[in-house]
DNA sequence: ATTAAATCATTCGAAGTCGAACCAGATGGA
DNA sequence: TCCATCTGGTTCGACTTCGAATGATTTAAT
């Protein structure tokens, strides 16, 4: 029984335990995701095919950048891995000549769906204890607070004094 | 408006909406926090001194590795970081001639603390939509959410077949 | 038409983390 | 006592990410 489970945190306001817990869940949660991806797939490679999967295809990597919140080289880096591996094809825009489309292949739809089988496998299983009702009670709190963080992404003040 | 946020997550179950969310709410978290902290101090750093002010001093540095997730690599590094700005001084472990124990110094105390009031500021009055009786009623199942998964760290075989 | 500002994709250098490997010290059993 | 095994801290190489800067192109204003 480790005493370091940071569980009941002292005086600091509940948010503040809550984004605690958020960062040892995603890193906790990152982490199985990358044991069970196929050989050599990244998990920023896969959250790139799950968004154009759920989103739709033909979008500039500008604009993934922006929804997944990476910044522009690193999805240029992120994609140019994935076209190497086939799972994407990269066009030109039609109307914009700086600009490019990405475009899912077969080979990409088939490997996001083996990716969210394996990550089924691996992550509900331990879940167990979570009642589904619990997770959406959660939910939509923290879809107000994501929205809340996006939106103020480029406030650089927060400057309101006392 | 865009219409890329992942808001509406299609057939996924509630868990992978939820994994998603928490993906997204660490990273800008992550980035505010990094934005307002003192000079070249990162998270990484904040986040073992924060440890070590709620959770207690001499702590050997793989004990703080693993109540934080991270690598050991990773926390000689930190803990060397942390060393040469004078925020922690590190002796050896009495009892056991290899380790080592990490103990806070007047600095690292007052670094934490001016860290968490500028997190304060920099947080706080962004979740004005959140109430707090959410977050305490979300606590719990992300308590457990937590747990789950670090328990499962070390289990490499989920193997349910088929 | 021409110029100024903004945007796109990319390249470059710097920083951090991870996984594997290494040595020193501790722990347990033969 | 001696040996095998484990654990703690460190070093190394590979990889990814970010921030700043560059070239090309679009957009808007003059």
């Amino acid at each position: 029984m480790p005493s370091d489970t940071p569980s009941k945190s002292g005086g600091d306001p509940p948010l503040f335990a809550l984004l605690n817990e958020v960062s040892i869940i995603e890193h906790l949660a990152r982490n199985r995701l990358e044991r069970v991806l196929p050989d050599g797939l990244r998990v920023s490679h896969f959250v790139v095919l799950n968004h154009l999967t759920r989103m739709g295809d033909g979008r500039s990597p500008a604009r993934i950048a922006r929804a997944v919140q990476v910044e522009r080289p690193a999805m240029t880096n992120t994609i140019q891995k994935l076209e190497a591996r086939g799972l994407v094809r990269v066009g030109p825009h039609p109307s914009d000549g700086r600009g490019k489309l990405v475009f899912l292949t077969e080979a990409g739809r088939a490997a996001r769906a083996q990716a969210v089988t394996a990550a089924s496998a691996a992550i509900l299983p331990i879940a167990t204890g979570i009642a589904e009702a619990e997770v959406l009670a959660a939910l939509p709190m923290l879809r107000r607070l994501r929205a809340a963080l996006d939106a103020a992404r480029d406030v650089d003040e927060p400057a309101p004094e006392a």
